[in-house]
DNA sequence: ATAAATGCAAAACTTTTGCACCCGA
DNA sequence: TCGGGTGCAAAAGTTTTGCATTTAT
């Protein structure tokens, strides 16, 4: 019997899910992407999709950000990085061109008298889209 | 008639909130800063709490951190600074020795195009005490 | 006197969970 | 077949809100 216990198994709403999430362009709320999961598979409930962030999160597939709103927001890049957080439209997105400085964490470390395993930064402000709209004024 | 509509009254609910706020070493939860205030002042209720904590940060006077759990954090201190939080306690505190990078603002607003009014870091790890705690193992 | 603030409790909202049934391996 | 996953609904937990009353100015 090599049927071992504890594993993980596939499934379609997981599948579903993880597709939702990888192709938004923003990091989204999980009641968003029940909303776009169920055009396609309408009978799916939100405790499966919550279930299913959840371990898609521990499996280290995704990350969940819960900052900025009520809301947690869900990152299929499970790789470090910075992020926007838009003021007026509250989209959340990740920020190019700017490295994680892992130096700081060193610095962070010696000044304080902790063990730093990670940081994130969020920059706040308007976003391209909000931005131009509000130039228009 | 020199009164005016909209107005902020002084009441003893908020100062004994703020000053226990403000004498916290760490990020206090609502929550937390009920059961605080309650010893002086038995009668408060938590909606009174969030109604005032809301107020004083719309006021400016402290900062709001929704990030890390499922609560939000107050900060007595409304000036823009960096975080840390403890993953095995959960404590949220200030960081030493790492001055906001206000260039770092510009950074990201020339490669994202956005428009950036500040950014915040959080450093994740261990603090001094469940460091200490780990090592005694 | 007037409107802001309070206390209480109910409501709102996000997220989790119990349970019976279903389905992937 | 076996145990993980699902759907549904109820529950849990945090924050907000309606309302009558109190209180600061």
């Amino acid at each position: 019997m090599d049927k071992k216990k504890g594993f993980v198994r596939k499934t379609k709403q997981r599948d579903l899910i993880l597709k939702t999430l990888r192709s938004a362009d923003t990091h989204p709320t999980a009641d968003w992407i029940y909303e776009q999961v169920k055009k396609e598979m309408p009978n799916i409930s939100l405790g499966t999709v919550y279930r299913n962030l959840g371990k898609l999160r521990d499996l280290g597939e995704i990350t969940e950000l819960s900052f900025g709103s009520k809301y947690s927001r869900f990152d299929g890049n499970p790789e470090n990085h910075y992020h926007f957080v838009c003021t007026e439209c509250e989209k959340v997105m990740d920020i190019k061109g700017c490295p994680v400085d892992k130096e700081l964490d060193r610095q962070v470390e010696l000044n304080n008298d902790v063990e730093v395993a990670f940081h994130t930064s969020l920059f706040y402000g308007l976003c391209k889209d909000c931005k131009n709209k509000k130039e228009q004024d």
